[in-house]
DNA sequence: CGCCGTGTTGAGCATCGTCAAGCAGTGTGG
DNA sequence: CCACACTGCTTGACGATGCTCAACACGGCG
């Protein structure tokens, strides 16, 4: 096998991460709802907070940041991330309402799905809609962990948290763990989904760097000791129920 | 009418809140299968964190807390609060596992589902589904709305912001806005809830106090100027999917 | 080449946490 | 009845964590 460095090209072949709550049958009663595809490149609005969506996307390739706006041209705070083989918006449809920004971090591909099929396949599909149900419940499992890291844990450990949980989706989303990820976000972004200044962001990498945790250089974060990045971390994998984990907690 | 100081005695009347996004009929079909209750005094622990579940809960009277626990005899973190006509934890009806605990923060009253029936209703009633799973996505709404604010506020707009959402959740309950909400909160919760410490939000709350916005005393939360308390704390309820807040954002 | 975006470093300061003491209210037992 | 303990709130002093502002380095790209 070899290291996929651009995901899900053949929509015929289920994507690992996420979409794993799904199994061969679903995933190929879901596929050919996902046709029409989209590239976005960094910075990219997708779509604004107040938007009516009647479709909603399955990241095939790249990272997209749910956002909120502060202030008036400040920066804005990360709620979450979505890694490949995720669906962003997912909840759209049964909320129909964005409460949030979605924003191309990297080139990103995705994959469209409209509701109205959607909701066809479903209404007759009840163990597939519960899944999906699922899925955004794993979305909400890892909001409560971003309040609770960005709420009670100090930089060091905010940030090698965010770190491993990157390491940890992104693993899901390759099907294997890897000693050096592709990493394409700035530091401001890191700040944004920590809640810390890019100027502590800085400081808090060096740190990390200096105790041989990891280091993150030239678009790749560089795992030197997963387990000691954990434990700076306090990382405790169960929230993100993936199927390995489910033994845990 | 007369203002319920006590919440949802007869089952046969449909809840305000959260169960506003299931209509009469669907109440009707619901509301029998939540025929067993139970009870719990401050600080009982409901169910703990990878525990499995085979019910959830309908909050009728009381405060929840989604709890997790920081440090050895640290306090702990709150990720989420549960006001009357909402459930606890309907979220383990397809995750199953719990990734956090669950605790009683005052005299609480809840009726219980058991997830084995409401798969069978649920399997025969696709619109039901879609509305309960809509409920966990506003959760889901609030949760980002609870990142955005422990993580890209200071303390006054936070707790500020706070009270607020506190009112217009319990207003959501009560069917109606009141000048004077019971407050049965304790300024340790508070600080569990936005991440700060207690000695901090009891200076943020007099501060609050002289700024003429709200008073929380005896039990009480006096809102003397919503607008005012809503300014500082930058509130914009959209986020809660309240029907009467649909024309926003 | 100059410019822009990104990351790094330093100095000073604000916000908030920690520790400690004291106070009011409440419940318990003598 | 009071003594006592206990919980929750308040206030002060001090210190640390992280923010702000500013300067600069580096690389990519026009």
């Amino acid at each position: 096998m070899t290291i996929k460095d651009s995901f899900y090209n053949d929509m015929s072949v289920k994507p690992c991460g996420m979409v794993d709550h799904l199994d061969g049958a679903q995933w190929a009663r879901l596929a050919p709802l996902l046709t029409q595809h989209k590239q976005f490149t960094p910075g990219a609005v997708i779509s604004r907070r107040g938007d009516f969506l009647d479709y909603s996307l399955l990241l095939l390739d790249g990272l997209i940041a749910r956002s909120v706006p502060r202030g008036q041209r400040a920066r804005s705070t990360f709620v979450a991330l979505q890694f490949p083989g995720e669906f962003v918006d997912l909840h759209a449809f049964p909320l129909k309402r964005l409460d949030h920004d979605v924003i191309s971090l990297t080139d990103t591909r995705v994959a469209m799905i409209a509701h109205e099929p959607l909701r066809e396949l479903l209404n007759g599909d009840v163990e597939m809609a519960r899944n999906l149900w699922l899925m955004t419940l794993v979305d909400a499992s890892i909001h409560r962990h971003w309040v609770m890291r960005n709420s009670a844990m100090r930089a060091l450990a905010r940030v090698a948290n965010f770190l491993s949980e990157f390491d940890a989706r992104m693993s899901a989303a390759y099907g294997m763990e890897r000693q050096s990820l592709p990493f394409d976000l700035r530091q401001t972004d890191i700040a944004d989904a920590t809640g810390l200044t890019s100027v502590h962001v800085s400081r808090t990498l060096r740190e990390l760097r200096e105790h041989g945790c990891c280091a993150v250089t030239g678009g790749k974060l560089l795992i030197h000791d997963r387990a000691g990045l954990h434990k700076v971390g306090q990382f405790e994998p169960a929230y993100l129920y993936m199927p390995q984990s489910e033994a845990a907690l």
